[in-house]
DNA sequence: AATATTCATCGTAATAATACGATTATTAAA
DNA sequence: TTTAATAATCGTATTATTACGATGAATATT
C-alpha cells in the first residue's frame, strides 16, 4: 500500500484503526470468536478448526498479539492463547464511544 | 495480499471483517468521525481538513460507500456525504454483540 | 541420545491497499 | 458559449497483507 501516513492523524484515530484491524480479516474474527467463547485456546486447535495453514494462523496470531488484544502463554510444546482482557475492554469502550458520537437527528442527506 | 479466502468463512465473519475495514484506516476513521459529528459533509470540506490529496479522499469515500456505512447525495457540482444510519447501527450492534461474547471469567492464561 | 510434537520464523509468490498526479465529467456561473 | 468549480476515475508507483512450504527451535517422550 502506499505508505499509510499514520503521523498525519491523531494517536486516537491511529489506535482505533489498529484495533479495527484486529477484526478486519475473517480469519482473525474467527480466532477472536473462538478465544472469546473459550472454544479453543491452543494454537494447534485453532489450526485444526481454521481453513488455513499453520504458518498462516501463526501469522494472524502474531498480529493479534502485536495489537495486544490477545496474549499467549507457552506451555511447552504448546502455546495457549487467550483474550487479553484490558485491551478487549479498550476496544469495546473505544468502539462504543465512537458509535455513540452519531446521534440520530437531521442528516443533511 | 494472498487471496483472503472469504468463502472459507461464514458470511457473518466476513461481514464483521468488512465493517471493521471501514475503521481500519486512520483517514477513514477521521472521515467517519467528521460525518458522525456533522462537522463536514461536502467532499471538498473533507479534503480541506484531511492531510490527503483529493483523489485519495475520494477513494476512501468510495470504499466507505461500498461497505454501505456512508451515503452520498449529489448536489452539483458538490457531493454531500452522510452516515448511513441503518449500516451504522448494524456496525454498532454487530460489534456490541461481538464484544459481549467474551465474559470476564477464568481465562486459561 | 534419538524421535516426535508443537509452534515460530523465514523466504517468497501473489494480491490488496494506499497515495497522488492527471484527466474527465458534470454543472454552475460569467 | 466560455470558464470555473467540484468530484470521480484512470493510470501507476509503492508498500502492506495474505498465504504456504520449508526450516528451525524448544521441549516431551521413548
Amino acid at each position: 500500500m502506499g505508505v499509510t501516513k499514520t503521523e498525519l492523524f491523531t494517536v486516537e484515530q491511529s489506535r482505533i484503526a489498529e484495533l479495527a484491524k484486529a477484526f478486519a480479516h475473517p480469519a482473525r474474527v474467527a480466532i477472536l470468536q473462538l478465544l472469546a467463547q473459550r472454544k479453543a485456546c491452543v494454537c494447534g486447535d485453532l489450526v485444526d478448526v481454521l481453513p488455513l495453514a499453520q504458518a498462516t494462523v501463526s501469522q494472524h496470531l502474531k498480529e493479534l498479539k502485536r495489537i495486544g488484544i490477545i496474549k499467549g502463554d507457552i506451555d511447552p510444546p504448546r502455546v495457549c492463547y487467550c483474550i487479553n482482557e484490558p485491551v478487549w475492554e479498550e476496544a469495546r469502550d473505544t468502539f462504543g464511544q465512537l458509535f455513540d458520537v452519531f446521534i440520530s437527528e437531521t442528516n443533511c442527506c
